[in-house]
Formats: C-alpha cells, structure tokens, sequence
DNA sequence: CGTTCCATTGAGATGTGTCAATTCAAGTGG
DNA sequence: CCACTTGAATTGACACATCTCAATGGAACG
C-alpha cells in the first residue's frame, strides 16, 4: 500500500536525497519530530491511514487561506511554508515559518476555520492530518492525544517568545534570534547548524520580525561586517555562533520537551 | 457536598455580588465560559470531582511559577491573573491578563513546566484542573477533548493577534485594542463594556503592550483630551466606542466560536 | 503623616521608519 | 547569448514615534 510512487525534490537544504512524497509515517526520516515516540508500529500504520499526502506544492502556492472551513492539520516533509494573516488594513503579518518536521494549522481549531493563510515558500511537500480523523484516534490513542496537547502547547510558547521578541527587543537581536532558531531547526533535523539557504524574502523576515526591509538588510550588513554572519543573498553561514548567541540575548534554541 | 462554606469577595468590578469559592461547575455563573457547552449535567459532575479549589489568592501571590514542574491548568473564577516570564538579562514580560470565565496555564503542557509564572492582579480565586485528570477524562468524553484542543488554539490565535499588533501598530492603536479586548470580555461575563476597573497598573499595561509606562500614560491623556475615554487612574469609562474602534484599527472583540 | 509606589508630564536623545536612488538576481523573449 | 523586464536587496539621507532621563504629583498604606 505504500510502495514509492514518485520521487520529488527533496527542499532541504542537504538537497541530495530525494524521496518519494507518498511515502508512509513508519518510513518517513521525519517521523521522530512529529509523532510521539510512544506509538507502536500498528498505531503508527492506524494514524498513518488517515494521513493523505498529495502532490507537491509549489512555490506561491497556498496550503490554506484565512477564513476557510478547517478541517486539518498539516505536517510539513520538505521545503518550507509561511503561515501569516492579513491585517484589516491590507498589511501582511507573517506569523510563522515552519519546516520540515513541523506542523501547522492548529490555529483553525477554535473556530472551525482558518485564522490565517499558509503557502509554500518554495516547492514544498506536507502531509494533511484530517482533524475529526485524528480527534477520533485521539481517544483511542492517549499518547497521540498528549502529543497533540504538547504540539499546540509548544505553539503557545513559541508565539509567546516572539512576543517577547517583538516586545523587548531591538533590531539586531531579533534577526539573531530567527537565524539562531533556524539553524537550531536544522540541527534537529541533522543539517548544518552553521550554513543554510534562507527560503524566506528579506519582506518576510521583516515582516515576521516587525522590521521594514531596509533594516532587515541594514542589519544583515552590520552582522557581516562584524564577522558574524557571513550574508550572500539568501545564503547564510553562520561565523560566531557565540557572537551570535550574545547579540540575540534570547534563549529560542531550546524548545526539547 | 458542594454546599457554600465561606464567601469571598467577587473581584468583579460589578462588586456586588459575592459567592463561594468552592461553588461547584453546576452552579457556577460563569460555566458557560468555561466549560463545552455539551456536557450533560453528569458529566459536568465528574469534572467537577477532579476540580481543585483551594483558598483565594492576595493580590501579588503567585499562582504557578516558570519552571516548576507543571500538574494543572487553571479557570479563574473571580480578580485577575496575570501571565508573564522573565527574559534573560532579568527584565518581565507580560503575556496576559486573565478573566473571569478564562483559562490559563496551557503552556506547561509542552515540557511538563510551566513556561510563565502567573500572579494574581488582585484578590482571585481560581479551580485548579488537574492535567492528568483532565487527559483521562477527555479520553472518555470527547466534547471535552474537543473543548480544550479548541482553548488551546484560541490561546495561539489571541497571541498571533498580540503578535500583529506588536509588530505593526502604533502605541495608540495598541492601547485602544487593548481597552476593547478588556471590554469585549467585559460584555461576555454580562458586565459594563464602557466602563471598567483596570486590576493592572500601568507598568503591566506596558510591558504587555511592548512600550514604556510613560508612552501608555501619554497616550491615556491623548485619549482623554479626544473625548474618547474617561481615565480617573484605573478607572476607565469608553466614551466613544466607535472612535476607539477606529484608533484601534483591528479586530480583537470578535473571538466567539 | 511620612513612606513608597504608581502615574503624569516635559525635554531631549535615538532607533527605526520613510522616501528615494542604485545595484543585483532571475526570468523572458528576441 | 544578449537585451530587457521585473522584483528583491542594498545603501543613504532625513523624519518621527517612542524611549530615556528627570522632576513632580497623587494614591495607598502602615
């Protein structure tokens, strides 16, 4: 039943492997960032048939659009997808970026639709979780209940450190923090900690940040002159971890439950 | 076995009125708040059995406290809570206020820690839910599982809301929204949506808003001058619901399922 | 009736936004 | 393969909202 069907690029970075992306939860390299580790490998094959993986999305592409009916969640396999919500004056407000291994969407529980948009960053690959499909397992799987509490707990936390962010920070301190939880997000995933290819356009880092574009790059300049950062474009390599670290004043990297 | 033992004053700014801080969920007001409005009056029993209610809190007692190992969350019953963690280089930050009718403590579930500490505004009194109890119970009632997985996610989208409105708003606009997210939840709980106690002083203000306590003070004079609010220090009246709807520029009242 | 904390108000400093010009990268069509 | 177009990124000069520092006033409490 689930026999590779079609490779597709693979978005990370590493960029050799590609995979195929019908490809079950009990073979998937990411399955250890998504699922509980408790699951035995026939609850496993259970949640996994309600998963439905369909074709890639590409670049523009939107997974969910604020206001729509939800009826799922969404577990991103490669590339990368912004979540962000427009404003009632027309402003874009980016609200998240999330990677493979991540899941998105559980902002649409509570009123049954969508509290904002998603698309794909770049040529992306998610699998989609039926939320009725899931709640139902739920009750019959504990673990798989925890975890879910656990997953939007942790989305809590996060969003409350951007506050924080937002709130106390200054410019400089908040690009180190988000180049700081990326690369502490790749590490999760085995990729470099150091050097990585930002999906993201400086106006989505702006706007994630609460900067405007030039004082995104101003400081992405200031960083590189102080041989922190090493910046060509969308390339990132990382020189002065602990530079970095201090600038960023912040602990984002350590999320661990 | 839920028969009034001993009366404590409600921190309402109604203030009238005073009940039990042992009332049972049955018989309390505020039920419809809090609790899925499915359960029948035996269920309602059996999460009312697993309910913790200790003595009220003082103004300035805390709650929980960041760190320590999490067990609960917490419906606030009477006063105000506030939410807040502290950043590294020692300084606060505030990431709620809590109500009447509200829940909070729900970013503990991802660590099995407390991510914030909460503290009472003024004398409060709280139920204590016992997470374990709570996961167990859920496993049983679905309506229940569904109403907390629905809590949780209102908690991320009210702070992507924060979130927006820290990264593109104005001191203005921020205090205004404010002042009608107080009020809206004034409305629920059947209270005053014009005019109100703040239970916070103006530092808290503040920090929750990412500004200092001078800039809130200006702009609450700002407000008053405009004839759009009555400020008598924490003594608020709403004089022009519509202006401040206009100033504040964004919806924050309208988070009903 | 001090003491202490909170709130208000003013004057000046500053980080970030705004506006504008230039460069760079990627894609398109001749 | 090279102009051409288009959008993204960088850099500079200036403006302005908010912060900082400082002083005063007011409320709460013992």
């Amino acid at each position: 039943m689930n026999i590779p069907a079609k490779s597709v690029g693979d978005g990370d970075t590493s960029g050799k492997r590609t995979h195929d992306y019908r490809v079950s939860c009990g073979s998937c390299r990411l399955n250890t960032l998504c699922l509980p580790i408790a699951l035995d490998s026939t609850e496993v094959e259970r949640l996994d048939n309600i998963i439905q993986r369909g074709r890639p999305l590409q670049k523009g592409e939107h997974l969910y659009q604020e206001g729509v009916s939800f009826s799922a969640v969404y577990a991103v396999r490669s590339g990368a997808i912004k979540a962000y919500r427009v404003t009632d004056d027309g402003r874009e407000q980016v609200t998240g970026f999330y990677f493979p291994g991540e899941i998105l969407g559980m902002d649409g529980i509570s009123k049954n639709a969508h509290a904002c948009s998603a698309r794909a960053l770049e040529t992306s690959a998610v699998c989609e979780i039926p939320f009725s499909a899931l709640q139902e397992l739920s009750v019959q799987m504990p673990d798989l209940q925890r975890h879910f509490f656990q997953l939007m707990s942790r989305e809590i936390t996060e969003d409350q450190q951007l506050i924080t962010l937002l709130s106390k920070n200054t410019a400089e301190e908040r690009i180190a923090a988000l180049m700081l939880s990326i690369s502490s997000r790749n590490a999760r995933r085995k990729l470099s900690a150091t050097q990585f290819r930002l999906p993201m356009s400086r106006i989505d880092i702006g706007n994630y940040l609460g900067l405007t574009v030039e004082t995104v790059s101003r400081v992405f300049s200031r960083l590189q002159k102080l041989d922190i950062l090493e910046v060509s474009n969308k390339e990132i390599k990382i020189l002065d971890l602990d530079g970095l670290n201090e600038i960023a004043n912040v602990h984002v990297g350590d999320d661990e439950d």
